[in-house]
DNA sequence: GATGAATGAGTATTCATTCAT
DNA sequence: CATGAATGAATACTCATTCAT
């Protein structure tokens, strides 16, 4: 493995690394040498490559940010029907696979690694609204051809992303072991109820009357 | 300098400071030299009071934990009119003073901490487990009234709980520096309304039947 | 235990568990918490008791040799026949009981210890010489009655506690896991053949010649 | 300051320094700090040569068991006549050269940390066996030359090793400052006698017989 | 007699980083 | 490209001890 070594080659090898001992002792354990020592190198060669660990971390958020927004994710194409391709694209959102891309461990490290570091608050924030975007636009198509029924497809992605955040928690602290899709299952189908009946906004009037009313 | 010194006295008073510390320079940056630091007090007495940082940490997080369950944020006795107690129920569920009883920097840093602390991990377990029965008891008692109507109010209170859990996601990277309430008002309508049509037991048979025809 | 708790009765107790953690833990690993831990008390008790951790070890040196000194261990009174009383008091100083009367670790700790610490040498030093003192005597007033044949008597004695010494490093360096009493009475023999024959003075000179002439 | 700087220098300088240090503080005062310091160089230079304290003292452990094994001291190829070397492999066995190669303190602070310290015993009993095996080696080589005496060699060679360890002891708490050769030659000229002739074996049988009968 | 608060010095070790080779 | 020497700051924690209660 350590053949041909050159910077292409080798920094997203440490960055690997680097994945991987944070899921294995956190990232306040996650050390440039423990680092080198898995790949059996000299830790002044990762400094070497990064300058400082402050850049392999932003660089290590990139690159899981790249990965999470790989095309082949979000790639219906070879679906023609949209009924069909809406019902997958729900599937997909909601699934274990999706939900889990990223260890969660090592996402929500920089999570909370963002509240203090502004460079990585920035890509998160980025990517999070390229994806509400996305959802935007599909929902917008979906809702010319009559499959979605929503007012402000802005906050219905919004409330679909919101909830695929919360998901990961639940699964953590609420699911008593039971399967992810359990929960995920109802979840989806929660959210296609409130797309087809557009209730919220509806609901929202009628709540916000009724406290002033009672 | 030895002014109010005793266990009482002390151990919240320095599990403040931490609490204060991790704000401002995280968790892994909060050690307890500058806890010391910022008390004027020597670090090895942090150490006898509490013996370990661990402990210390575990402690914070019980504290912490034992102000967000204070009976003070979920009374309603004062309102004897039902309808009007479910909806301050969830006008407090989803104010921002809820979302924010703890500074999200440290929610997170804790959140985090507990995918490889399994003390702490289970403190947070036990504690959203404690939630959620207070939010099914709740919707019980809003069911039998008929303001509520929901086949499955375990998951229902799943669904609130995720759903706020994916609110400080949602203000820290998604809302544009827009105010809090914005978007979880929407939030709160789109519960609300769930609650009130009971829809996603329906659309979920409707959906799971729509892929199998169509 | 803790019932009547005054100095006298303290006092040893305490050096009883310092002597324990020092057995578990080293010397150098035998610290007052973990004594006042041991007993259920709080460690500044102990330095109520004994000022300092130095006086405490003092008196733990004192302890052992009191306790090496008992009048138990070479009282020959009840053996009238002096032949006999000659062969017990060998058998009691190269036996196993003798020379594992203090814990090896502990004797040696302290052994060490007096390299640095005067005061603890010197208790040291006048303990191996009132033995060699005893067992001058003892070797004189067998020589009187011919049982012994020796002309120097201190030289003997020397030899004797010399013997002695080494057979506790023997055992623990040297006897390959055999009974302690195999090599033991082997020295034993070794030392009595001296005895009765005196050949080391004679051989001595023998030798002196020998290495002039050849 | 960076002169000489390499691992296989620095590390027996650094272990020389060690040693120095435990002459003057003791085993437990000497801390890698005052080592740094003695060297004018950083501690966690030390460590970076050596990872653990731990090693470091296992290392000098070696360093001072290879010394004490160097090839110098028990090479007697240049004398030709078996009984002058006979007489100059004890003359150097008793001598305070040999006995005081190593700091007795150093020595026995070792010693005390075999105790419990496995890897350390094991280094110890491994040399002493080596010790051990060379002399029934040479006390068979002159058996067969008739200048030995002794029907198991083994035990001789236990006796003269247990009466050598024992040397150092008597040096420290029994000379009264009388030189270290008084002694010395007093308990080679009684190992001597006992390896001519052969007493030990034969009072043995004596001994046991009279503690039957009388 | 006994406890607990408090101190201050000291421990080994980790860490990111720099520099020379 | 890669290593190793070296640094200096930082870490949690231990320890003996003092003092007030």
């Amino acid at each position: 493995m350590r053949k041909n070594s050159s910077a292409k080659n080798r920094k997203p090898e440490i960055l690997e690394q680097y994945y991987q001992v944070i899921i294995a002792e956190g990232l306040e354990g996650a050390s440039i040498s423990k680092i080198a020592d898995r790949m059996g190198i000299h830790p002044s060669l990762i400094i070497h490559y990064f300058k400082t660990k402050e850049n392999m971390t932003v660089e290590l958020v990139e690159l899981i940010i790249e990965k999470f927004e790989s095309p082949d994710f979000l790639q219906f194409n070879d679906v023609a029907d949209p009924k069909k391709r809406f019902q997958k694209l729900f599937a997909t959102l909601f699934s274990k696979e999706w939900s889990f891309t990223v260890d969660p461990s090592v996402f929500y490290a920089f999570y909370y690694l963002s509240f203090r570091h502004p460079v990585i608050r920035r890509r998160f924030e980025a990517m999070f609204k390229r994806f509400r975007d996305y959802l935007v636009d599909e929902l917008q198509f979906y809702k010319t051809l009559g499959i979605v029924d929503t007012a402000d497809t802005q906050k219905a992605a919004d409330i679909i992303l919101t909830l695929l955040e919360g998901l990961v928690f639940h699964a953590n602290f609420l699911s008593s072991r039971q399967p992810f899709e359990e929960f995920a299952d109802y979840a989806r189908a929660t959210v296609l109820s409130m797309l087809q009946t557009d209730s919220p906004a509806r609901m929202s009037l009628k709540f916000k009357g009724s406290v002033n009313h009672a």
